[in-house]
DNA sequence: ATCTTAAATAAGAACGTTCCTAATTAAACA
DNA sequence: TGTTTAATTAGGAACGTTCTTATTTAAGAT
């Protein structure tokens, strides 16, 4: 997906366009793996000296609203990351030692969970799922520091 | 589940039954619902009134390792609550106006999910699933006040 | 081009959670 | 019972994230 098209949709959407939001778009859009907000910010303070990271939480908030952005929860130290979702919905499988993660070609909602809410009468929002533990790199590390 | 199984279990895994973590312990099988770090720590002040977060935070970890408490993330403002679990493993829809949390008799990773980890070359430590959104009552509460 | 206004911003306070450190204490053993 | 030791504790610093507030600004209307 390209930038012009997510500031498209933004404006459609009633979203302003600002200088700010345009380089987190294109940050993400040259990114070749998901980035976490110090990343976003490290990069872009190059030309926003004083960018907080507020804005850049609330861009990514944004976007993944818009369905534009995944966002991949982490459950070690690292903080969240962030990703241009060019593709379906999808989930991720994160290692806990080195913060990678692969993208999982299923989602849960698709089963059974959906008709699970709907019967609890539950107005579905979203969902969280994922996967952690130890890629198969950082298992082989260990194996050879021990 | 009662109390004395709970602490005979961390006896067994080596872990000290201190007085604090009996009380956490007693705290979580007195409940009715999924507790809070805050409701524990407010509660158990009665007892100890230098009961730090961290304490409850260290408790209900080690106590979920052990398999005899659930963890419920919340996406809302509210932090995570927890749950003796008495039952099989299982996931929780979370209404993110009031933060109740009704049990989801489904787990995602008994399906495809294991096997796509398996083929990724992934060690599962483990994984989150949970669905959010607004529960009926709060659904209701909202169309009187509007 | 200017005005208006709702949205976005930076800064820092606040919140939940984890980490660090020094002091305390439960448990095993002499 | 007293000693030793590794685990646990309280406290506070640190981290990621969200909220609050006052200021700035993009976009639409004049």
């Amino acid at each position: 997906m390209e930038t012009e098209q997510v500031l498209n949709l933004l404006k459609a959407k009633g979203y302003k366009c600002t200088p700010q939001r345009r380089a987190v778009v294109e940050a993400l859009v040259r990114a070749e793996h998901p980035l976490s907000v110090k990343d976003l910010v490290d990069e872009l303070r190059g030309l926003f000296p004083d960018m907080s990271a507020d804005t850049v939480y609330r861009s990514v908030k944004v976007l993944s609203e818009l369905g534009v952005v995944n966002l991949i929860h982490n459950q070690g130290k690292e903080g969240a990351r962030f990703e241009l979702d060019g593709r379906p919905h999808h989930h991720h499988l994160v290692c806990v030692t080195c913060g990678k993660s692969v993208c999982l070609p299923y989602c849960p909602m698709e089963e059974k969970a959906e008709a699970l809410a709907k019967h609890e009468d539950f107005k579905v929002l979203g969902h969280t799922f994922e996967i952690f533990g130890h890629c198969r790199e950082c298992r082989d590390n260990k194996e050879g520091t021990s």
